[in-house]
DNA sequence: GGCTTACGAAAGTGTCAACTTACAGTCTTT
DNA sequence: AAAGACTGTAAGTTGACACTTTCGTAAGCC
């Protein structure tokens, strides 16, 4: 899931729709008027982000209201930290590497 | 520098290849060594890193030594850190959006 | 000089993703 | 029930990208 969220927010167009909706909710339509692209594919990016849990959609009548959803963007938050932190998973690496190189011969010099 | 940076820590490959070398000097033949793809593949994913500032190589005779840089991470670190935030972002972004709709004509509802 | 090692560069391939146009669904209104 | 508004979905196109194999190049060694 976390690799979706990393995904998702390459994207420059996703980072734009996700301020947008950072705090307030937002139309689809309403969204799309921001930019320059057609409305279906504002839709595809929407439909992106709520796959990697960074949006939430509440239907109204005829309109879907889209939000930023915090958990999301905390659980990538959260990631990214531990990731600069780093410590941790080089052990981890180093283990499958080893085990990756058992089975294959690489050439390596200390 | 900063988009660069994202989209090449969007690849999995490629976080693997910057943990290795977090705080380890490493030629590319060892960082190979550690993944089942061939060696150009390699290059290539560290000369993405590299236009994106994320890594920096020395070289050492016919090898070539690589290495995480700190700078381009901060700076990475930062830019995130300040969408987290968010806010300022937010005034810029809705002046743009207010130019294009100005010029465009959208279907808007208060 | 000739050979080996270590590496990047070039060219080609398959896949994915961002976009377009066209269509279908759902809710409200009359 | 029919019409209209607000959407997501389907299908197709184009460009990017992760990978492979092949080749070129710079440094060390006999």
């Amino acid at each position: 899931m976390v690799d979706l969220a990393l995904r998702a927010i390459a994207e420059p167009r996703r980072r734009e729709i996700l301020r947008l909706i950072w705090d307030a909710e937002l139309t689809s339509g309403a969204i799309a008027s921001h930019f320059e692209v057609t409305r279906p594919a504002i839709s595809q990016h929407l439909r992106v982000l709520a796959d990697a849990g960074l949006v939430s959609v509440r239907r109204q009548g005829t309109r879907r209201l889209y939000r930023a959803r915090p958990e999301g963007l905390a659980e990538l938050r959260e990631f990214l930290e531990g990731f600069w932190e780093g410590r941790l998973w080089l052990l981890k690496q180093a283990a499958e590497a080893e085990e990756r190189r058992a089975s294959q011969g690489g050439t390596e010099r200390t």
